[in-house]
RNA sequence: GCAGUAGUAGCUCAACGGCAGAGCGCCGGAUUGUGGCUUCGGAGACGAGAGUUCAAUUCUCUCCUAUUGCCCCA
C-alpha cells in the first residue's frame, strides 16, 4: 500500500529562495531588537497543559495542540510565548527589572487555516517587563516602525486603550462589554453596518446609536470628559510623536487576547494586520505574588516576509573550478573563506561548472589547473563580461574580498 | 469544526469512459580546459483509498491537501 505524501494541514516547508528571504527578514528583526536593548530568550515548545490553561478563559486555549507523553503527562504545544513568562518569573524572581527580552520561535495552533493563517508559524515578540511607563509602550511601537522602515513596508499604526473602550461601552450601560468589543473589532473587515446589526444581540438600538456617536469622538473629547484610561493613551500618543511616529487613534480597536489591560496597538499593511501588542499588567506576575507590569509587541515572520520585495542572494560569490587539482582548489577555498568570500568548489568538467555558475548567477569563476599552478597564479573569470585575468593569490583575495 | 470550489510532470496548462500531451525547468550528449545561443536525446504526472464498469485520470463515495466564506483568532 502506498503511503500518502502530503504536508499536514497548515504546516509548510520553506525552500530557497523563500527560505533565504525569511532569513534576511529575521536578521533585520534581530538587529533592531538588539539595537533597542532587547536580549534573546528561548523557551520549550512543549509545556504542561495546566500551565497553558490555568486562569485565563482565553478562547485561544481551546485551539492548542494537546499531547500526552509515555508518563501520561498532559501536555500541549505552545500557542504563544507570553504565558511562559509567568512561569519564568516565578522560577527566576531575581531577574533585574525592567527586563527587555525578545523571542523568535515557532508557535502552534490547532485552528482553521487560510492563505495567510497557518497552524505553525514563527512568532516574533519583544516585551518590556517591569516598567509601567507609557514610554515603554511607545518604544515597542517605535521598534517595529524601524523594522518596517528598513524592510520598506508601508503601514498604518492604530492605537487605543482597553480601559477607554471598556469605559465607553459601560457609559452607554451595555453589560457584555467583552462580546461588544469582539464585534467592534470586526469593523475593519465587515463594515459599520454589519457591526451594528450584530450588536443588537447585546444592546438596544438607542444604546448602539449612542455608542457609535461616542466612537467618532477624538482623544480630546474623552480627556475633557475624564474617561478611564485616556491619560495613558494620551501619553502614548505624545510619546509616539516624540519618536516622530504617526499613529491613529482608533477607538474601535479591541484586539483578541483578553489579557490586555491598558493601551493596545495594531499595525496593518495593505489592509491586513501584521502586528499587534499592548499592555498586559496582570500576566507576568501571575504566580509571583506581586504585580509585574509588561508591554510588548508581537508579529508573525511569515506575514512580514510576504510583504518584503527585496531579492535575496542564494549563491556564493565565486565558483572554484578544479581541473584535476583538487588539493590546490581546497587550499584556495580556505583562503577565500578566511577573507569572508563565500565560495564553492566544482570538481566536474569546466563546462558543467560554468553552466552551474550561469544558472545560479554566480558572478566569478576561478580556474585551477596545471597551467595556473605552473605559473603560481589563478585564472579569474568575470561571468558577466567573460573577461579573464591571471592573478596571484594575493591579488585574487584583494579583488574579491 | 461547518459549507462551497479545486487537485493531471518540479512549474503553468491541455485532452479523454478505451495508448495521457505541450511549453518552461531538470538530466545527458554534440563540446574530456571555457558558460549563456543552437541542436539531439532522456527522465518525470492523473493526491490517496474504495465502488460502479468488459474497461475509470474521467462517473459515485470516503479521506487528504489547497483555496474561499462562516465561526474563532492574530
Amino acid at each position: 500500500m502506498q503511503k500518502e505524501i502530503d504536508n499536514v494541514k497548515g504546516f509548510q516547508d520553506f525552500l530557497p529562495p523563500e527560505s533565504l528571504k525569511r532569513d534576511y527578514v529575521k536578521k533585520i528583526i534581530e538587529k533592531w531588537f538588539n539595537l533597542y536593548g532587547f536580549v534573546p530568550i528561548e523557551t520549550p515548545v512543549i509545556e504542561f497543559e495546566e500551565l497553558m490553561a490555568s486562569g485565563s478563559e482565553d478562547e485561544a486555549v481551546s485551539d492548542r495542540f494537546r499531547l500526552t507523553d509515555r508518563g501520561n503527562r498532559k501536555l500541549g504545544l505552545r500557542y504563544e510565548f507570553t504565558f511562559q513568562l509567568a512561569r519564568i518569573f516565578r522560577q527566576n524572581p531575581n531577574i533585574k527589572l525592567p527586563f527587555r527580552r525578545y523571542q523568535i520561535g515557532e508557535v502552534f495552533r490547532d485552528e482553521p487555516t487560510s492563505s495567510e493563517r497557518f497552524r505553525q508559524f514563527t512568532q516574533c515578540d519583544a516585551d518590556i517587563i517591569g516598567d509601567s511607563s507609557t514610554n515603554s509602550d511607545a518604544e515597542c511601537i517605535a521598534l517595529f516602525a524601524d523594522i518596517l522602515k528598513e524592510l520598506k513596508i508601508n503601514h498604518e499604526i492604530k492605537i487605543n486603550s482597553r480601559k477607554l473602550l471598556n469605559s465607553i461601552i459601560k457609559s452607554v450601560q451595555i453589560r457584555d462589554s467583552d462580546a461588544v468589543m469582539r464585534e467592534l473589532d470586526k469593523k475593519e473587515k465587515q463594515g459599520v453596518d454589519a457591526v451594528k446589526i450584530n450588536l443588537r444581540k447585546y444592546a438596544e438600538s438607542s444604546q448602539i446609536i449612542t455608542l457609535f456617536k461616542l466612537l467618532e469622538k477624538d482623544i480630546k473629547f474623552f480627556k475633557e470628559n475624564a474617561f478611564d484610561g485616556i491619560d495613558e493613551l494620551n501619553e502614548l500618543a505624545e510619546s509616539c510623536s516624540q519618536h516622530k511616529i504617526k499613529v491613529k487613534f482608533e477607538p474601535w480597536l479591541a484586539r483578541g487576547l483578553s489579557y490586555y489591560t491598558g493601551n493596545i496597538f495594531e499595525i496593518s499593511s495593505q489592509k491586513s494586520s501584521i502586528a499587534g501588542g499592548g499592555r498586559y499588567d496582570n500576566v507576568v506576575g501571575k504566580y509571583s505574588a506581586r504585580q509585574i507590569p509588561a508591554v510588548g509587541i508581537s508579529f508573525g515572520l511569515e506575514r512580514l516576509t510576504k510583504l518584503v520585495e527585496t531579492k535575496t542572494e542564494d549563491s556564493p560569490k565565486v565558483i572554484l573550478i578544479s581541473i584535476s587539482q583538487d588539493a590546490e582548489a581546497i587550499k584556495l577555498s580556505k583562503q577565500l573563506r578566511k577573507s569572508n568570500v563565500p565560495c564553492t568548489i566544482f570538481f566536474d568538467k569546466p563546462s558543467k561548472a560554468l553552466d552551474y555558475a550561469n544558472s545560479k548567477k554566480i558572478p566569478y569563476s576561478i580556474f585551477i589547473g596545471e597551467e595556473e599552478i605552473g605559473k603560481k597564479k589563478y585564472k579569474l573569470k568575470n561571468m558577466e563580461t567573460g573577461k579573464e585575468a591571471l592573478l596571484t593569490e594575493n591579488q585574487l583575495l584583494k579583488k574579491l574580498a
